[in-house]
DNA sequence: AGCTTTTAGTGAACATGTTCAACTTTTATT
DNA sequence: AATAAAAGTTGAACATGTTCACTAAAAGCT
């Protein structure tokens, strides 16, 4: 298992990792190089392949990082109207992770290609998204206009990957102080709140139910088989299965 | 200039190219090596790097040889509803580069990293972007339901930008014949169809010009300042300028 | 033709992510 | 303590994208 080595190990680790972190926030990922980290760190360049397969992986725990501080701070976000609430989660997101664009950068980077697992709709991130996923969950449940039960899940799916794209879009953003990413989440809750009302009408909630289904089973692990997303709007309270347990880091 | 060059160079040059391009295809981007591509082409590796300074600029040729045949097929498109000659458009495309999924996947791989130019939003494929936005905006006007014109730029701009989220949604799609993305488009479809009559309403022509407003700039080749997109919608008839030569590169 | 300048082409060398066989230290066992 | 097994650590070596000083061919000029 994971925690389960001699603790010099595990301090080895995190010294490495911190080092590692330190050199990506301060010079960029990709000035970054592995002879640097083993160097900064002060052992060999074979010592952090030991603990770290690739250079990837470090960013996968600075994105676990993330994604676990992000968690404590939603769930002290006050109530409020859904719209709010979402684009806070955004905002604080954001924040916690400009420190690291540029490894942002290569952890999408290397999401795009559709070979390693080390990427945001890798395999290994699985856990990680799962957690995501039910951060955006508590940020609908906890408003003051959550809708109904039935159209949570659903709705906690799209908002993942509409959060996606906006980490997409703030890492191209260009404008100083990526304020173009910040007029987007101006018109994101603007739209949403507009929006909110009509959600439960079924000729929204269906086509959402739809879309849910469909974009939801790229988060999902694996995949099991056939029944990804058929015909009609499949109202089966999954979409994007959680059933990965959260810390199983090999 | 481009074209200045001795035959004999521009010859070896679109040999490299070929050979090149034929391995991406059957052994994908990333298993290709550039001595790989020298060797099946039967020269150095220095030459190769004499007439593409990096193994992306292939990706990027190959882009643009993509652009503009889609240009072609487009242009041939029957005039029909807004939402079916969309859809058929954004098909022909993935039809396209199917052969080259590694390929631009690495394309847009890059992309993700706000460093390269030779990115899907970088310098280097103004030009192309500016193409491919032609395409939608001759979808849209060659519609049956075409909206007025004022409205045709703005749309072009978000076909724009939901064509290239479907290409990474394609991108990722993992699942047999990439069937999801299929499904996506049909949703896609039909749920375009069943807004268009909305289009004109100032309740959502308003947002989808702020909308548009917001994500031009971003495929612009670089910006010159400050009337992004301050408040409301401006409705200046831009949102994505196209004022770059098309075939300018250098 | 003989010279110069520009263009085409070469392959060794470099940087960096990654692997691996060997070495050292620690821990467990007798 | 002596020995064996496991864990920790090392640095050389490899693969691949990229650079560069250099050679060979071609074109231009007198």
């Amino acid at each position: 298992m994971n925690s389960k080595q001699t603790p010099k190990a595990q301090k080895t680790r995190e010294h490495i990792l911190e080092t590692a972190l330190g050199l990506f926030a301060s010079q960029g990922y990709d000035e970054t190089t592995m002879r640097d980290i083993a160097a900064a760190a002060g052992c060999s360049l074979g010592l952090a392949y030991r603990y770290f397969a690739r250079k990837e992986e470090m960013v996968l725990e600075l994105y676990e990082q993330c994604a676990r501080e992000l968690e404590e701070e939603v769930s002290k976000l006050p109530p409020g109207p859904l719209a709010g609430r979402f684009v806070s989660a955004i905002e604080a997101d954001l924040r916690r992770i400009s420190l690291y664009r540029t490894t942002m950068g290569a952890l999408f980077s290397a999401g795009l290609a559709p070979n390693s697992e080390v990427a945001v709709l890798g395999d290994r991130v699985a856990g990680i998204r799962t957690r995501v996923w039910g951060i955006f969950r508590v940020v609908i449940t906890g408003a003051t206009d959550a809708p109904k039960p039935a159209q949570v899940t659903q709705l906690a799916t799209l908002f993942y990957a509409v959060h996606l794209l906006i980490v997409l879009f703030w890492l191209q953003d260009r404008s100083p102080a990526q304020e173009r990413t910040h007029e987007l989440l101006k018109f994101g809750r603007e739209t949403l709140g507009r929006l909110r009302p009509l959600l439960g009408l079924p000729p929204v909630a269906k086509p959402l139910a739809r879309l849910a289904g469909i974009v939801g089973p790229m988060f999902g692990p694996v995949e099991s088989a056939e029944d990804a997303g058929g015909g009609a709007a499949g109202e089966d309270e999954n979409g994007s299965r959680g059933s990965v347990p959260i810390g199983a880091g090999g």
